[in-house]
DNA sequence: AAGGTGACTAACA
DNA sequence: ATGTTAGCCACCT
């Protein structure tokens, strides 16, 4: 395991705790990069194509799915979190999560 | 090696 | 309050 950014993001990805959400920025900031969010964003998206990672775990600021990837739908992530005690709650389209209750 | 890119954010109009 | 703009920064080609 390299000691990369990526590596540390997909770590902390990895310990995210059942039934809690982060954001891309509070992991960048773990991460060692707190202004790396979008960065964030881009290792998930290609990392998860060849880890098995809780990528629905991370979500953006507003708490809302930011998923647009066809092979992963917001859809599929939303269930993924139902799986693992969170509620989402679907709003015009989007699905979101209270972050108050469910933030790490 | 250099430039383009994005699953983000915060700030501004 | 909602929409748009402009930084951000590590990764990929």
């Amino acid at each position: 395991m390299p000691d990369t950014f990526a590596a540390k993001v997909i770590e902390i990805t990895n310990r995210i705790p059942r039934g809690k959400v982060a954001t891309y920025g509070q992991i960048a900031g773990m991460a060692g990069s707190p202004r790396a969010a979008k960065t964030v964003g881009q290792i998930l998206n290609r990392q998860s194509q060849t880890h098995n990672l809780p990528w629905q775990r991370v979500i953006n600021r507003q708490g809302r799915i930011s998923i647009a990837t066809l092979e992963y739908p917001a859809q599929l992530q939303a269930e993924l979190l139902g799986q693992d005690g969170v509620k989402v709650e679907e709003r015009d389209g989007s699905f979101w999560v209270d972050l108050k209750k469910y933030l790490w």
